[in-house]
RNA sequence: CGAGGCGUGGCUCAGUUUGGUAGAGCGCUGCGUUCGGGACGCAGAGGCCGCAGGUUCAAGUCCUGUCGCCUCGACCA
């Protein structure tokens, strides 16, 4: 008992403390180091193997639906910036600037792209010219800056990583299918990927992102009951065409102006992970995403044969495609089992010379800590069924929290009481005027969420205003 | 940008009230014993006390200035 109290004493409890327990599972999994500006963070070698995954599927996502991968300068001149007006008006409060060059001061600032729409269009106006030329479906995998005065590591750095995909069409029927889609992608890998269950649907207008004309976005539910944008997906119509003077010849020999998309994914979506399954041993990680998916550990590993049996393990579940890692050091088992709770690995095995003489070993769950002795010769099969079951249990678990913390309302009063004993979503009607929408910030602090395409009735009027309902929005407090 | 708090070995902090030889725990290095839930013994290494001035025989401690960080609000992927 007196070692329990010792793990609990690493890492906050969530019940004490959920934004200190974040951070504390953050740093205790190795995920990140702060660096000595605030904002800007080191993703260690355990962090960026996460994002490394999360890469790989996306990738191999967008090469699948035929995009390219490009790469866009770092800086934008103040003037390109500005040629959008709602798009520089969104961004201009919080990006950097960039006044010298060496000890020159620059005639023209140029700030640290917060977002590269402005590059895109820029490059786009250059290179397109006939309907031959399209579609362009580019991507690029970079970080971007903006100037935020609060940070937290993976929800919001002043630096993050992402992906931006930027795309211009004929027609606004293809740019409207081709939002949804990556849309879909984005979903899929939250569900498949990384067992997060989300909520699809367009954003209101006020929660649209700068220049679009309209923003999707999946929405998931932390631990705590709060709401997290996992990912966008923008449909712009053609207004950053026109600003841009993008225009180009169609089959009818006259000048058109092309449609366009924007989406993204960033590490926040590590953020997400840690919030969605994680515990107060530490990170969970669901196998699909695990750089480590099996920890083998040798119990007694002075005695003969056991770390060479250890090793053997780690081959066999290697050779079966398995991402396998022995701990030979010196450390204690029980300082082992720890550290790798911390780090979220979602099987651990543990083998002694009592397991080598039975010709068995122990897997140990992390998400449940159950134990089963698995015999060596069937280890391979049970093992990856063991991991499916990992991966299906965590969906289903933080599918749970979701359900169990989403309450449905008709009134304000109704709405600001449901979330007052724990945080969650509030299904209620809306009639679309922007002011409502405000309203119900204003008496219950929520925000709207997203208008999910899933609708239900909930009731007939705008709870706000009594006139007819139009949409049913899900509304909630977000990082 | 408003309101609080904090800067002392790698980390968490004590020491500041009342000026007088820079400390503890953890971590780190070496050797040995351990190993099925964060083991232990012995021996070591490691500190312009955030920075700059000032007061004093003497400053981590008092005074002035300055920089940085954290938490909570307002704004945001």
């Amino acid at each position: 008992m007196a070692k329990e109290k010792k793990l609990v004493e690493a890492i906050t409890p969530m019940e004490q403390d959920f934004a200190q327990w974040f951070t504390d599972v953050v740093l205790k999994a190795e995920l990140i180091d702060y660096s000595s500006v605030k904002g800007l963070t080191v993703l260690r070698p355990y962090g960026f193997a996460i994002w490394e995954n999360i890469q790989a599927w996306l990738d191999a996502e967008f090469k699948r639906t035929g995009h390219e991968n490009v790469s866009m300068p770092l800086l934008i001149p103040e003037s390109l910036l500005q040629k959008e007006k709602d798009h520089v008006e969104g961004f201009a409060p919080e990006v950097a600037w960039v006044t010298y060059g060496g000890s020159e001061k620059l005639q023209e600032r140029l700030c640290v792209r917060p977002t590269s729409e402005t590059l895109f269009c820029e490059h786009y106006s250059h290179i397109v010219h006939s309907y031959r030329d399209l579609p362009k479906l580019y991507n690029q995998w970079c970080s971007v800056m903006r100037w935020e005065k609060t940070t937290r590591p993976f929800l919001r750095g002043r630096e993050f990583h992402w992906q931006e995909g930027h795309t211009l069409h004929e027609t606004e029927q293809e740019a409207r299918e081709e939002t949804i889609q990556m849309l879909n992608i984005y979903a899929r890998l939250a569900e498949e990927v990384l067992a997060m269950p989300v909520i699809k649907g367009p954003k209101t207008e006020s929660e649209r992102f700068a220049g679009a004309e309209d923003t999707y976005a999946i929405e998931c539910m932390m631990h705590d009951g709060k709401g997290l944008q996992a990912g966008t997906s923008h449909f712009f119509g053609d207004g950053f065409a026109r600003a841009f003077d993008i225009q180009y010849t169609g089959r009818d020999n006259q000048l058109h102006v092309p449609y366009q998309t924007s989406w993204g994914v960033s590490t926040r979506l590590i953020g997400g992970l840690i919030m969605t399954h994680g515990d107060d041993s530490g990170l969970v990680l669901p196998p699909r995403i695990a750089p480590v998916q099996v920890i083998v550990i040798p119990i007694a590993s002075h005695k003969p044969g056991v770390n060479e049996k250890a090793a053997e393990l780690v081959d066999t579940l290697k050779a079966a495609g398995v991402r396998a890692k022995g701990d030979f050091t010196d450390n204690s088992a029980g300082w082992k089992f720890s550290e790798y709770e911390m780090k979220g690995v979602p099987l651990r095995i543990e083998i002694g010379p009592r397991d080598i003489e039975n010709g068995v070993c122990v897997a140990v769950r992390r998400d449940n800590r159950e134990k089963e002795t698995i015999s060596l010769d069937a280890l391979a099969g049970r093992i990856g069924a063991l991991l499916d079951e990992v991966q299906q249990g965590l969906y289903e678990k933080a599918l749970a929290n979701r359900l169990a913390h989403t309450y449905t309302a008709t009134t304000l009063e109704e709405a600001r009481e449901k979330v007052s004993a724990h945080a969650g979503l509030v299904k209620m009607m809306w009639c679309g005027d922007a002011a409502c929408e405000e309203k119900v910030k204003e008496v219950t602090g929520l925000g709207s969420r997203c208008i999910p395409f899933e609708q239900e009735h909930i009731s007939d009027v705008c709870p706000v205003c009594g006139r007819p309902a139009k949409h049913m929005v899900y509304w909630g407090f977000a990082y």
